[in-house]
DNA sequence: CCTTATCTTGAATGTACACTCAAGATAAGG
DNA sequence: CCTTATCTTGAGTGTACATTCAAGATAAGG
């Protein structure tokens, strides 16, 4: 008996990352052998198909994102500088030129959209997760009284979801860092008035 | 000297849906010679390759939508209804089951990002447009004082236009009817104050 | 130290792809 | 009606792809 040699952790934050610079279909299998290192044998035998490496990274990916996200609130300050705090990492990593400019997760659902259910449910999934996250941060703010909105915490979740999605798309129209901080102040107005 | 016989628009829009439903990776040649009932010498003949189809089904798809964006604006009511009445074709839109869910400019972007500047640069230009178009109707809105907004109408035309990228994707994750068009509501509201 | 189960290696396989091109078809100009 | 420029046809080409597999390497159990 053998065990296993690779990194589990480096060989599918390595397959993340090809697969957020190049999309799923344009990731090929012997791109994902040059940046893991694995032979193409080793990664059939780990994941199974290609299918299956994108799916164990975006496990990855979720793991590594919920981590970040937590580590924001994990203090005792009030929630909502917190959430501005989030909000400033997201602008700055729209702001910059490496990879981190777009989410796997949004990139992947608008690329794999109507091909592969079960890719897009495991996104989907994801991110709704996101949405709850954000929504629980949220509704502390709401019952510490640091907001009194008219809309639920939900709601409100929901929104700057939307508002996050929608802020990533757009820097990639215009990269200009007033406009983007701007938008990122804007979005924040709407959750905390 | 022979005139081409196949009709320019009609090719160009077919090519356009499948990239929309396919990406741009994953629609092939054949599939493009198979719903545009050209064979493979006419679309080269016609378009060089590949990017060529591409950039051109671009350009249709922006006279498209920008017509259509223009029709809800030619009469001569108020600007903000009929600005709620186009966010509500973007609403039903996003929750139909077609391919008019997302919008082939930023699904394009999104997926070729880092790896085709010039295809890059087509988008970000049109997508530039579309808010500049914004930005035209919300500036009629002020000067005809419907709103009396404490942001210039390029800022509010920005933040509708990040709204609806954001809504597009939003619904890829969570296709309830009624949220979406609570986001809607929110995202007009924002303008509208 | 040998057995054996498991992992690693990387060449091989079949398929699908973007693109080419020479032969055939067709219409305008004379 | 013939010439000629242009378009259409679709089989053909080379490449890149996802995946397989048999041979070699390695460690745990006895």
């Amino acid at each position: 008996m053998r065990v296993a040699e690779f990194d589990r952790e480096f060989v599918l934050r390595q397959a993340m990352l090809a697969f957020t610079q190049c999309g799923y279909a344009k990731t090929s299998m012997q791109k994902l052998t040059q940046v893991t290192g694995l032979h193409p044998g080793s990664l059939y035998a780990a994941f199974s198909n290609k299918k299956g490496v994108f799916l164990a990274a975006i496990e990855q990916y979720q793991t590594d994102k919920n981590q970040q996200f937590n580590a924001f609130f994990c203090n005792n300050a009030p929630v909502l500088p917190n959430l501005r705090a989030y909000l400033a990492l997201v602008v700055t990593e729209c702001l910059g030129g490496d990879s981190m400019k777009v989410c796997l997760l949004t990139k992947s659902i608008t690329e794999v959209e109507g091909q592969d259910s079960q890719i897009s449910k495991v996104l989907s999934d994801n991110l709704n997760a996101y949405e709850q996250a954000i929504a629980f941060q949220l509704n502390r703010a709401i019952t510490q009284h640091e907001i009194t909105p008219n809309r639920s915490a939900q709601q409100l979740a929901r929104f700057f979801a939307m508002g996050l999605y929608g802020l990533r798309t757009y820097a990639l129209t215009n990269n200009n860092a007033k406009d983007i901080n701007q938008l990122a102040d804007d979005l924040f107005s709407v959750i905390s008035n």
